[in-house]
RNA sequence: GGAGGGGUAGCGAAGUCUGGCUAAACGCGGCGGACUGUAAAUCCGCUCCUUCGGGUUCGGUGGUUCGAAUCCACUCCCCUCCA
C-alpha cells in the first residue's frame, strides 16, 4: 500500500472527495494555507458519556487523515464545556452533569483516546477545563463578554431555534466557552483550524469572531463542518440492534465490531470506505467497481470491516475476527477441535452450565440465548436453534453436555448469527 | 391557587361516553423464517409470563358489580392556559 502521505496532493481535496466536508467559513483560503503550511487544528468532545462510540470517529478520522498528512491535530475533551451543556442539535435544556460525573468521563475519554491514537501519535489531547476552571467571573465578563454581542448569540441557529421553548442562561453562554476554547488554543498551539459536526457551525464561528476581535481581522482562523452521517435509508449510522457500536472492546468485542462494517449494504459501503479507511483513492474506486460488478463476493465490506477493525484495535483483532467469522459461517463447528473453540468463542457470551443432561429449552434460557420460555419454544419450533452444529425441532430434546469437545463446550445458534456458548463445569 | 387535557404492553397510539365478544386494534421497533451475498428491499410468522391448567397487566389505592383499561372516590405524576 502507498504512504498515505505521498498519496494526496492537497489534504482539503482529499477531505471534498471523502465526502467528509459539509461547509467551511472559507474553502479557498483554507486550502491555500494548508498547501503551504503544516497547521494546527481542533475538534472537541464533550463528556457526555463515558465510553466511546462509533460516531466519535467521524471527527477522528479526520484528525487522523491531517494527522498522517503531517499536520498538528489537538483533540480537545471538553472538561467545561461538558459541564455546562451544549445546546445544539436539542430542543430542550440538557440535564446538569454532576461535576463528578464530568470528571469520571473525561477520564474514561482520555485514556480510550490514547489508546485509540497511540501513544506515539501526534494528536493531542487538551481539557478546556484547565483553562476556564480558575478564570473569574469579573475576569470573564470583563475581557471576553463584552466582546460577544448578545443580538448575535441570539441569532444562531442553535438559540434561535429553541427561544420559543427557552433556553437557560447556562447554556446560551456555551458559545462564548467554545469561542473562548479556540482562542485560547489559538494563542498557545497555534491552532487555526476547527472542526466539528453540522451543529457546531454557530460554536465555529463564534471562536472565529472572537479571535478577530481580540488577535485582529487578519489572524488566519478557519471552520469546517463535518455532514451527517446517516444510512442510505435516511436512518441514523452506527446503531445496532444493540445499541450503539462501541469502541471499547469490553462492550463490543472485535468480532462484533468486525461484523458491524462486514454487514453494511451495497448503498453504503463505499461512503465507508471513503470516511472510515486510509485507503487510496484508486484503491476505493477499484472496490466501488467489484460492489457493481459482483456484489456477492462482497469485497469492498471485507475490505472496510478489516480496515476499521485495524485501525480501532489492531491488526491482531482481525485475524481473529476473521477466523471467527469464517468458521461460524463457512465451517460447521462440529468440524472445530476443542482449542479452536476456546479461541473462536472467545469474544460469545458465555455461561457455565453442569454436566448433567438438560432440556434445550432449559439450556437456551441458561444461556442467555433467549430471555423467557416462551420464545425459546418459538424459536426451537421455528428451527432457529443449532445445538452443536445441528438443528434442534423438538422442545423436548435432551441435550448431553458431555458430548462434544471433549465434554467442555456446548455451543448454541440462534437464527443465522447469534452464538452463545456453555462452559461445562 | 384557578380552568382544562393526559398517564394503556419496548416506543407511538386506539379502546373509556355505550362494563363482558379485550392479553387489549393499528403503526414503529425487536426476534425468527423465506429469498439472497452473513447485504438492501420484499414477503411470512412471532412479540407479558407459564409447570400450557392457568397466572399477572392498562399511574397508585380503595370501592360499585357476577364481571372494570372502561363506572365511582381518593391519591401521585405530566402537559396547556389563566393568576
Amino acid at each position: 500500500m502507498s504512504n498515505y502521505k505521498e498519496e494526496i496532493m492537497n489534504i482539503i481535496e482529499d477531505l471534498k472527495w471523502r465526502g467528509a466536508i459539509n461547509q467551511t467559513t472559507d474553502e479557498a483560503g483554507l486550502e491555500k494555507l494548508t498547501n503551504k503550511k503544516k497547521i494546527a487544528l481542533y475538534c472537541g468532545v464533550d463528556p457526555t458519556g463515558d465510553s466511546m462510540h462509533i460516531g466519535h470517529l467521524i471527527p477522528f478520522m479526520i484528525m487522523e487523515r491531517f494527522s498522517r498528512a503531517g499536520f498538528h491535530p489537538y483533540i480537545l475533551i471538553g472538561g467545561a464545556t461538558g459541564s455546562i451543556g451544549d445546546p445544539s442539535g436539542r430542543n430542550t435544556e440538557r440535564p446538569l452533569q454532576t461535576k463528578k460525573m464530568v470528571k469520571h468521563n473525561v477520564e474514561a475519554l482520555t485514556n480510550q483516546m490514547k489508546h485509540l491514537f497511540g501513544s506515539d501519535s501526534n494528536i493531542h489531547i487538551v481539557n478546556n477545563y484547565d483553562w476556564t476552571s480558575n478564570m473569574s467571573l469579573l475576569d470573564f465578563l470583563r475581557d471576553y463578554g463584552k466582546l460577544f454581542n448578545v443580538n448575535t448569540m441570539l441569532s444562531k441557529e442553535v438559540v434561535a431555534s429553541r427561544l420559543e421553548k427557552g433556553i437557560s442562561f447556562t447554556e446560551f453562554t456555551y458559545q462564548i466557552l467554545q469561542a473562548l476554547d479556540f482562542l485560547t488554543l489559538y494563542r498557545d498551539h497555534d491552532v487555526q483550524l476547527q472542526i466539528g459536526g453540522g451543529d457546531q457551525w454557530g460554536n465555529i464561528t463564534a471562536g472565529i469572531d472572537l479571535i478577530h476581535r481580540i488577535e485582529g481581522q487578519d489572524a488566519e482562523v478557519y471552520g469546517l463542518t463535518i455532514p451527517l452521517m446517516l444510512k442510505s435509508d435516511g436512518t441514523k449510522f452506527g446503531k445496532t440492534a444493540g445499541g450503539a457500536v462501541w469502541l471499547d472492546p469490553k462492550k463490543t468485542s472485535p468480532y462484533e465490531f468486525y461484523q458491524f462494517w462486514l454487514n453494511q449494504n451495497d448503498a453504503d459501503v463505499i461512503k465507508y470506505l471513503k470516511y472510515f479507511t486510509f485507503l487510496p483513492q484508486a484503491q476505493i474506486d477499484e472496490l466501488a467497481q467489484k460492489v457493481k460488478d459482483e456484489p456477492w463476493k462482497r469485497e469492498a465490506q471485507k475490505t472496510l470491516a478489516r480496515e476499521v477493525t485495524k485501525f480501532v484495535h489492531g491488526e491482531d483483532a482481525v485475524k481473529q475476527a476473521e477466523n471467527i467469522s469464517r468458521i461460524l459461517f463457512q465451517g460447521n463447528v462440529q468440524d472445530l477441535s476443542t482449542e479452536e473453540v476456546s479461541q473462536a468463542f472467545n469474544s460469545v457470551p458465555t455461561t457455565e452450565i453442569s454436566s448433567d443432561p438438560i432440556n434445550v429449552i432449559d439450556l437456551i434460557i441458561a444461556v442467555g440465548a433467549d430471555k423467557s420460555k416462551r420464545q425459546a419454544r418459538e424459536d426451537v419450533n421455528n428451527g432457529a436453534i443449532t445445538i452443536n452444529g445441528s438443528k434442534v425441532i423438538d422442545v423436548d430434546t435432551t441435550i448431553q453436555p458431555q458430548d462434544n469437545f471433549d465434554g467442555q463446550f456446548v455451543i448454541i445458534r440462534r437464527g443465522k448469527k447469534h452464538y452463545f456458548l456453555a462452559k461445562v463445569k
